[in-house]
DNA sequence: AAACTGTTTTTTCACGATAAAAGACATTAA
DNA sequence: TTAATGTCTTTTATCGTGAAAAAACAGTTT
């Protein structure tokens, strides 16, 4: 693939595509800088894509008129897989081989090989492996290689004992907020979301993963420990491939899920701090469960 | 300085200048691959130790026979500066402007300026940053630059709180441990090396942060827990800097983190996990005091 | 004058290249 | 035949470089 290239342009790709769906609503755009605040890019950006939009018919620009011309088509989007950050191509292929089984806890990790295997540099393998140190799942030799240290029933342990210390004094936290702070407005938002979703189970179960980590987060951020609200990062990564490989019950255990969420919810607005200790833990407990039953004893994850 | 320069040979420095001070003790050096294990360093690098020994006639070698012909003199060493790690370097400069004043939080972080500043290259800078942004102190804004978030008191609380939170849990699993465990030995160890600089306090009271730093780490290895023993670097970074910054009444400090050591250690063998409790919450209470007021009011941290 | 557009400069991101260091393989000595 | 030494290969650490993207500056328009 893209050899000897320095660095893809997906940022304006992918803020290009944002932008031809914001062409459905509106008839001409706003100013770049407006644009920009808009699509998280800078005005640099903007322009390239004011200027593609140009040269591809779909807008007329001069200066302060942006006119849209016609709807955008399928054809007129960048391919999905151009759009990815380097960093989000490197651990989507070095998860794949995580899980794809055969990769024993112990096993040493070439930044080389890797780099080579998924067609990038050096450079940004070493960068993501650093990052990716953070999870407890891999460690550095000095001067050497890294090693696997494995998706095993010890990291699910240590895992979740952390996270149940964290999340307890979270939503301990979170009961004692003010009435007027405005995450009790987030919460009913959600609680809606939740009602919702519960009715409509069957068909869309899948949408727990996404509704699931926005509640979590809500919650760890009323600990206004920065600690705290980090280490959800390590909880959110382990979780959003769990949901993937272990797809065993899964509308099952999303319904379960939804139903201790919601008296989560209701403990929490109750602000009665045992009866928040109780669902929490009790919340905690079925997911610790589900992790575990994953993975098979003490022995490396297998995709299942 | 080295400019153009690809890799400094600091693992080979380092090593040798520790090979120096193995000479004294013996007539003959071991084999190359012992000395590899016992420096910590491939046979490549020993190799390389051995070969410049020779050539400045400390030693004869010949394949097996390596003889001491004369002591090292101390210009046989390297200087200190060339031994350390570029990650070290780094370190150093970037927590020197930290503290140096005129930190506001909210500053953003330059890599380009910094790698220029300090004269290396900006992978090494970005690496360090990576790695340095689990410490909380700094955060990544996508595609764009660092931001400080400043050494301020709400920084203090946080990471303490944490602290407090994983120490307590550790020394309840501490002194649960069975007695069989190699732990109690290490315990017995430690209790002496605070007897002695108990006595000697007068004199030795900077060799204390030294064994602080052993101390908790051993009791928090007792948890069995990745996340709580890799969170020890946090806190050990911290205190590494405080001790450097904070000479405010060291002597006093440290005379009563001894005797408080002393009296958690006593807690911890008395395996009584009230009396551990107390003691270990008391000791906690007064290490984040003296981290407190170290920092000014919500303000950045200025040098004493 | 405030907010925009046009232009230039600076910084970030990612690569290939190269010396240091590690590691693997072949050979030899005890 | 085990464990060392001698030699060769691979990997890691670090740099300089260049395109993408951000940011700063300058000139316009409302």
């Amino acid at each position: 693939m893209g050899q000897g290239m320095s660095k893809s342009n997906n940022v304006y790709k992918d803020a290009y595509n944002r932008c031809l769906r914001l062409l459905d609503e509106t008839r001409s755009l706003p100013s770049e800088p407006e644009l920009g605040t808009l699509l998280g890019v800078s005005r640099t950006t903007v322009r390239s894509i004011l200027a593609r939009m140009e040269e591809t018919g779909l807008i007329a620009w001069n200066k302060r008129a942006k006119t849209v011309l016609r709807d955008p088509r399928p054809d007129d989007f960048f391919p999905e897989e151009e759009t990815d950050t380097l960093a989000e191509i490197i651990e989507r292929s070095f998860m794949r081989r995580l899980l794809a089984g055969g990769a024993e806890a112990g096993m040493q990790i070439n930044e080389l090989e890797l780099a080579r295997e998924i067609g990038v540099g050096t450079t940004s393998v070493r960068e993501f492996l650093i990052r990716f140190s953070r999870f407890g799942l891999i460690e550095k030799r000095r001067n050497s290689h890294w090693v696997l240290k494995g998706f095993t029933r010890a990291f699910a342990l240590e895992l979740t004992e952390i996270r149940e210390m964290f999340e307890l004094r979270s939503a301990a936290a979170f009961a004692a907020l003010p009435q007027d702070s405005p995450v009790w407005a987030d919460l009913d938002r959600l609680e809606d979301e939740h009602r919702l979703l519960a009715r409509e189970i069957a068909t869309r179960f899948n949408a727990f993963s996404e509704l699931d980590e926005r509640f979590h987060r809500l919650i760890h951020r009323a600990s206004h420990n920065r600690f705290i609200v980090d280490f959800y990062d390590v909880i959110a990564m382990i979780f959003h491939y769990h949901y993937q490989w272990n797809k065993a019950q899964e509308r099952e255990r999303n319904e379960v899920a939804v139903g201790e969420h919601l008296a989560y919810i209701e403990a929490l607005k109750s602000r009665d701090l045992g009866k928040v200790d109780a669902a929490c833990r009790k919340h905690l407990k079925s997911a610790r469960h589900t992790l575990l039953t994953s993975i098979p004893e003490s022995r490396p994850l297998q995709k299942s």
